[in-house]
DNA sequence: AATGAATGAGAATTCATTCAT
DNA sequence: AATGAATGAATTCTCATTCAT
C-alpha cells in the first residue's frame, strides 16, 4: 500500500536490558554514594507517584525529572530508561514475593494434612502483609497495570504478573496433590482467589469500598475457604484462618 | 525551577465527546452506506485486534488504518479520533451489560426468597453468556484495559467499569436487603465475585488455564455461593446451579 | 446535509495565552543565558524576515526552524507556537506605542491653545520616528497584517491595531473638546490621518515611492493640518510643523 | 542542514493559472445554463461571506461548498480552485477599477484648468459610488486583504491592489503635469488619500465609525482638496464636492 | 556530576484534490 | 452532473535521548 513506517517492533534492547545505571566513583557508602541514593529514591518516588495519577506508559521522563527535582539529563544518571526504573521499584516487591511463593510452595509440599496447609497458607498471608505495607504503592501500581500487554516500561510489571500466576497454579497443584483441597481444577480456585483479592484490593484503593481491612479479609477468607473445602470431607476443625 | 509544559490536564473534549460520524446522505442502504459500514468495521475490527496485542494507548491512527487498509486521512472520515472508536467498540457491550445488571437488579427486587434469588443471577449470568461469546474480543478488551487509570483514549473503558462497580454493588445490596445473603457489608462479596469472575476470565485468554467454560462456571459458583451463603440459615437445597 | 466538522472555532487558549518561555536556570548572564538569548533573537529574526515574504499564516514552524538554523523541535523551547513569537516580536512596538499614545493624550489635555496642541503632535511624531527606525521590519509586519480578521497567530498584531485605533479616537476627542480642530466628528480625521500615513508607509515599502521621508513627511502634514484646521478660525500662525 | 522540504515555491500554476471552469454542454442560456449561473453564484457568496469572517487563507473548500449547499467535489465543476473563486469574486470590480481610472486618467489629460480637473475627479467619485454600492462586499474584501502578500488565493486581490496603486499616481502625475494641483511629488499625495479612504471605508465596516456617509466624504474631501490645494495659487472657486 | 538545550523521529490531524458511484 | 469517499502530503506539537557547558 504505502511506506509508512509500521510497528517497528520494540526498540531492540541495546545493551543488558534496561538496567539501573551502576557502577559510579567514589567509596560505596561514602557521600557521593549516598547523594547517588537520595537522588534515586527522589526519582523512584516521584515517578511512583505520577504512574499511579496518570498510568506508566502516560507519564513522560520530563515530569518524573521534574517532580524530583533533577534535570532531565539527569535522569539518565540514575536509569537507562523508563523500564529500568519500573524494574527498581517492582523489583523489592517481585523478589519478595518469589521468595514467598517459592516458601509456601514448599512448606505446602511437607504439609501432612489440611491443618498443615492453612498453616503454610497462614505464612503466605502474614509474609503478604508487610509487603503491601511497606510497597502500597507499587502494590497499587501492579494492580493497575498488571492486565496491559507487556509493552515498553510495563514488562517488568508483566514478569511479576507471570510469577505470581505461576506460583499460584504450582501452590494449588500442590494443595490438590495432598488432598487439601478438592477441587477439579485447582487453578481455578487458584485464580478466582487471586482475582477476588485484587479487585478487592482495587476497591479500596479507588475509594469504592470503605470497610475495614480486617473486615474484608475476614469475609474473604471465608468466602473463598467454605467455598474451596466445599466438596471436601475433611474436618471443619479451627482452621478457617 | 523552570516553566517547561506540564501535565496539559488532559485535552479538553472539544464538543459533543468524541461521536461516531454518523449520517451520510447516500439512500441509506445503497452502495455507499454499504461500503460506510463495512469500513468502518474494518477499522474497528483492525483496531480490536491492535487493541488486544499492544494496548489501547500504544496504538497510533496510522498502524489502525494501515491494518483496515486504508488511508490515514479515511480513518477521520469514520471516527472522530481513538476514543471515538474505542467508545463504537464497547458501546453495545455497556449496553448490554447496563440493561443486564438493570434487569437483573429488579428481578432480585421481587424476589421472595433464596431460590428466587439464585433465578434471578442465573438470569444475569444467561444473559452475560452471549455477550461474552459475540463480544469475545471486547470483552477481553474491557479486561485489559479496566484497571488503568482514565486517560484519553480508554475513557470508555474506564465508564463501563464503573458501570459495573456500581451494578454489581446495588446488586448486593438488593441481595442483602431481602435477606438473600448474609455478610456484613455486601460490597465485600460483590466486588470479590466480579475479581474472581474477571481473572478466571483473563487466564482463560491467556492460555493460562485450560479448563471447559462449564466446568470453570461451575466451580466458580460453588465456590461463590456457599461461600456467600455460608452465615445463613438458608436451606442449602437443590440450589446449586 | 452531514455533520462534517465546520470551523472548530479557533483553538481554546491552552493556558496563560501564548506567553514565551521564560526565566531558565544557569547563571542569567552566562554562557547559556546569552545561547539562549541568541536563539530566540535568531528565531525571531528569521520569522519575521519569512511573514513578510510570504505572511504570517503561510509560514510553518518548520521553516522558520529551518531559516534560523534550529531544529524544528527547539523552536517550542523558546516560544509556545507561532502567535506567542509574534506577541514576542509585536510587544516592543506595541508598549512604546502605547505609551506614546498615553502621553500624547495627556499633553493634549494640558495644551491651551492650536499652538499647544500642534507640539504634542509633534511630539507624538517625534516619539514614533525611532520606534519605526529601530522596529522597522516590525512595523511593516503591522502594516502587512493589520487587516486581515483576527486569527491564530495573527491576534497580537489585531491587538496593537485595536490600540491604535482607540489610541487615535481618543487623540482627536481630546483635540475637539479643546477646540484646538474644528470638525464635526474627529474621528473621522483621525482614521483618516492613520490610513494615509499607513499608505504612504507600505508605499515606501513596496518600493512604490521613493521620496525622502522628510518630503513625505511634510507634505503630509501640510496636507493633514490644512485640511484638518480648515474650519478654524484660529491663525495660521507659523504652527505648521 | 536537513533534508525537510522548505518552500515548494508556490505550486506550479499547472495549465492556464486559476480559471473558473467554462465550456460545459447545455446551451448557453438553456435550463443546464442556469443551474450552472445560480451554483456558481451561490458558491461565490458563501465563499465571500466566510472570506470575510475568516480570511480567505483560513477558508476551506469544505467550508465554503458547505455554506453553499454542495458537494466538496461540486465546487471543482465550477471553479478550479479558491484562487479563481477569488478571482472570479473580485474581476468585475477589478474591471470597473481599472475603466473608471483609465477614462479619468483621460479625462484629466484633457483638462485645461482646475475646474476642469475637478469635474473629472468627480467623474471618478461617481463611477466608483455604484461599485461600492453594488459590491459592498467584495470591496471589503479588498480591504481586508489588500495589505497581504500576493500568496496563492490572495493573487487576484494583490493584482487589484497593482492596479489601484499604478492608476493613482498615474492619476496625480498628470494632475501635477496640467498644474493642477501643486505638489513636490504627486505621488505622495495620491497614496495619503486612498490611505485615507481605505481607512475610513475599514473603520466603517468594523463599526469603530458611525458618522453618516456623507459626513465623513465631506470632511474628507475638504480635508484633501484643502490639504493638496495648498500650496495652489488657484482661485478656491466652488469647487468643493 | 548536574543541567537543560538540541535534536529529530514520530503522532495526530487537516485539507486540497481526485475518483468511484 | 452531483456527490461525498479516499488519499496522502503537509503541518503542528511531543518526547526520548544525547551532549555541550
Amino acid at each position: 500500500m504505502s511506506s509508512t513506517k509500521i510497528r517497528p517492533a520494540e526498540k531492540p534492547p541495546k545493551k543488558a536490558d534496561h538496567r539501573v545505571v551502576l557502577s559510579r566513583p567514589g567509596a560505596p557508602g561514602g557521600r557521593r554514594d549516598e547523594n547517588r541514593k537520595a537522588r534515586t529514591e527522589a526519582l523512584g518516588k516521584a515517578a511512583l507517584a505520577l504512574f499511579l495519577e496518570h498510568g506508566i506508559e502516560a507519564v513522560t521522563i520530563d515530569e518524573i525529572a521534574h517532580a524530583a527535582g533533577v534535570a532531565k539529563g539527569s535522569f539518565y544518571r540514575y536509569f537507562d530508561d523508563k523500564t529500568a526504573l519500573v524494574a527498581w521499584l517492582v523489583d523489592p516487591v517481585a523478589r519478595q514475593m518469589r521468595e514467598a511463593l517459592a516458601r509456601t510452595e514448599a512448606r505446602l509440599g511437607e504439609a501432612k494434612d489440611r491443618a498443615g496447609a492453612f498453616t503454610a497458607y497462614q505464612e503466605l498471608a502474614l509474609a503478604l502483609v508487610p509487603l503491601a505495607i511497606f510497597h502500597f504503592d507499587v502494590v497499587r501500581l501492579y494492580l493497575q497495570e498488571s492486565r496491559a500487554p507487556s509493552r515498553g516500561a510495563c514488562a517488568p510489571i508483566a514478569a511479576l504478573v507471570q510469577a505470581i500466576d505461576d506460583g499460584s497454579v504450582r501452590l494449588s497443584e500442590v494443595a490438590v496433590q495432598h488432598g487439601i483441597v478438592a477441587v477439579d481444577d485447582p487453578r481455578i480456585t487458584a485464580f478466582a482467589t487471586v482475582g477476588a483479592i485484587e479487585q478487592l484490593a482495587m476497591s479500596v484503593l479507588r475509594g469504592r469500598l470503605d470497610a475495614s481491612p480486617p473486615e474484608i479479609v475476614g469475609t474473604l477468607i471465608r468466602m473463598i475457604l467454605d467455598g474451596i473445602g466445599t466438596r471436601t470431607s475433611a474436618p471443619k476443625d479451627g482452621a478457617t484462618a
